[in-house]
DNA sequence: GATCATTTCAAACGAGTATTTGAATTTGGT
DNA sequence: ACCAAATTCAAATACTCGTTTGAAATGATC
């Protein structure tokens, strides 16, 4: 850990690190401090507590991976709803691969998720809700005219569930990787692949009503 | 619990539905031995220690899934890839949503896949491996001749990840289904959403290639 | 009905971990 | 250079939880 931040700046990202990797309970102070080069203390000094740090570390997450990979990265207001889906997909699925800061959010959200802290309330209404919102609204357009409630939520949670899946841990991202060289165009083609499929499948929700 | 049991039989039945709710650092085995209304020390008498009574719940979850809710119910060798397709999925979201035994199976999965513990390696090689199979196979007759390998485990990913995702939490189940009276027949709608939406998809897929 | 094995129980123990403490050190302002 | 505030530190504390223990109760066998 770049020992030219703030203790306090160290201290986040570790922490933001270690809760991606092993969750809320599972992750220690002990640990963060060490790799913060941080005293054990540290922690409750610049934070208060374990649990207001996990806090400061979802604020932080979610900022980093809202501007590392926006999900209307390069769209128009007018840009068409197959556009608009690709790309938040695609967004979506950088991140869940990224090895890096961006990462960590849909890592943090899928340990939340499995295993719910008094934190996942908050996040469900302030970072998925709005993201939900945002799917279901390129959705509505792919549907038509026709669509039920219903329908557009059952297509939005197929699209997200395949988003969301390989964040759930290193060994499943490795695995459906091995024996092939290039790690990005791999992921991009793992984009591809949902939005087609996605595509598709919406086509055929859409041919069924 | 029903103390008509034997005391190991209820420890085990209680701890299956701690774990399946917590996983396995968050359940205790207070909790555990509470709800089994049993001495807090039955489960090192039963069962040795908590990693044992773990493993001995994954025995169990997974005999009692595959009994419940076996994959391939009803269908013959013969059976086109269509309906095989479509009972795999029903399957496996009727045991996501299974309130009861059958629904531990797939909970202990999401947890232990967001947060593995030493059982994860095997469980991965005795249980996912086997299923991941059978319905790769589904997909390369769907798909037909000219697909590839990895278009078909691009597609079994795609089918996986929309029948795991509720087995997330009980927050996420019950979401989606407010406002809804009739809960049984949405889980059936749902299953068959996933299966239309799948069966497109899959079919988006053949056709680009 | 006596004896021995099995099972249950309350209490204690020990390991791991978050948090607190108060002294020591560093920093920033004058 | 000096003071005061901020920060760091090692050690102590408090709490949770898995496990152990030895005695008590129960059940089986002769």
């Amino acid at each position: 850990m770049a020992e030219s931040a703030s203790t306090q700046e160290r201290l986040l990202r570790s922490a933001c690190e270690v809760f991606a990797e092993k969750g809320y309970r599972d992750a220690t102070v002990a640990e963060i401090c060490e790799k913060a080069e941080a005293n054990i203390a540290a922690v409750n000094y610049h934070f208060g507590d374990k649990r207001s740090l996990y806090d400061a570390c979802w604020r932080h997450v979610f900022r980093v991976a809202l501007d590392a990979f926006p999900l209307t990265e390069g769209l128009t207001d007018k840009s068409p709803a197959e556009e608009r889906l690709r790309v938040f997909i695609r967004a979506f699925v950088l991140r869940v691969f990224s090895d890096g800061e961006p990462g960590f959010f849909p890592r943090m959200m899928v340990k939340e998720m499995a295993e719910p802290t008094e934190a996942l309330e908050a996040i469900l209404n302030e970072v998925v809700a709005p993201q939900k919102q945002m799917l279901e609204d390129i959705i509505r357009e792919l549907l038509g005219e026709g669509a039920s409630e219903m329908e557009t939520r059952a297509c939005g949670f197929s699209v997200i569930s395949q988003c969301v899946f390989f964040a759930f841990n290193k060994a499943m991202r490795k695995q459906h990787f091995e024996g092939i060289p290039d790690r990005d165009r791999h992921v991009d083609m793992l984009a591809k692949h949902i939005w087609q499929f996605a595509l598709a499948g919406i086509r055929g929700v859409r041919q069924e009503a």
